[in-house]
DNA sequence: AGTATCAATGCGACACCGTATCATGAATTG
DNA sequence: CAATTCATGATACGGTGTCGCATTGATACT
């Protein structure tokens, strides 16, 4: 699969899959392109004051789904997003300290995760993982 | 660890944590027991009408503390709670279709985690992984 | 190009989940 | 039994995301 770290890459997945490239979605493409920090959609949404809040959701709700930006889930329930750079399945360190996220792909973690759905019949179609702690940086800062 | 599948055995985890035990805190104790499916902090404070919406949330971010409860994060961002049948670390099998939940707990799966924090130089304090998917009876239904 | 069609937008209201505030009441402590 | 601390309930509020609906804009057709 391609990966996503351009914005043209992005618009190219975007209209391959059906969808329109208007000016708010390319507004949007934009702007997560030149954020390199875990996002909340009203810092997105005020970075784009002439497009409307909910375009916003609609927007990164749809990138999403074509893997171009994914969604964090912090320990404390908090919610943020961030471009996604590989386009494809992932995990994620999340830094409590500093909020940065690093991703990272394991075939062995996967593995595992499949053989436990294995042994409980389950029937797998997704899953996630999240890691919380400390990155390296901010552990030597201490 | 001691299970907490039994009310006594979660109101004595409560007391020796210095936590006092209240009549509400009971009443949500004994609703959750008698409760097997994951539930709504609504849905749970429906059923405890005389006890007011704020105290059951507490109740239930106690709870959670003390690994009496666990919260599940649905695919779709819902959250749902759950009592913990084990009482310590676990992972979830998450049915789509009937929203059971059950739990697993895997060294290996956790032995994998650490070693990818290990490689990334990240201090892990946390973690979490759900899967997601059809469970066993749900799929002989179709 | 002109027009029909349907997707996408913007706005505002709303829903959901959870927390903050704060006065009241209950449980421990001494 | 007085003092202190903890927990509760009511209410308001905040963040996050969705809905409904009229309008606009992109695409397809001729």
């Amino acid at each position: 699969m391609a990966n996503v770290s351009t914005t043209e890459e992005s618009t190219e997945r975007l209209e391959d899959t059906g969808y329109r490239l208007t000016a708010p979605r390319r507004a949007v493409l934009d702007a997560i392109a030149g954020s390199n920090r875990p996002f909340t959609i009203e810092e997105l949404s005020e970075r784009l004051p002439d497009i409307g809040r909910a375009t916003v959701f609609r927007t990164i709700k749809l990138l999403q789904e074509l893997d171009i930006v994914c969604r964090v889930p912090l320990e404390d329930g908090g919610i943020r997003y961030e471009r996604s750079r590989s386009g494809r399945h992932h995990h994620h360190l999340i830094c409590s300290e500093c909020g940065s996220v690093t991703e990272f792909s394991d075939p062995t973690l996967d593995e595992a995760i499949e053989q436990n759905a294995e042994t409980a019949s389950f029937e797998l179609d997704g899953h996630s993982a999240e890691l919380y702690g400390r990155c390296a940086p901010c552990q030597r800062l201490s």
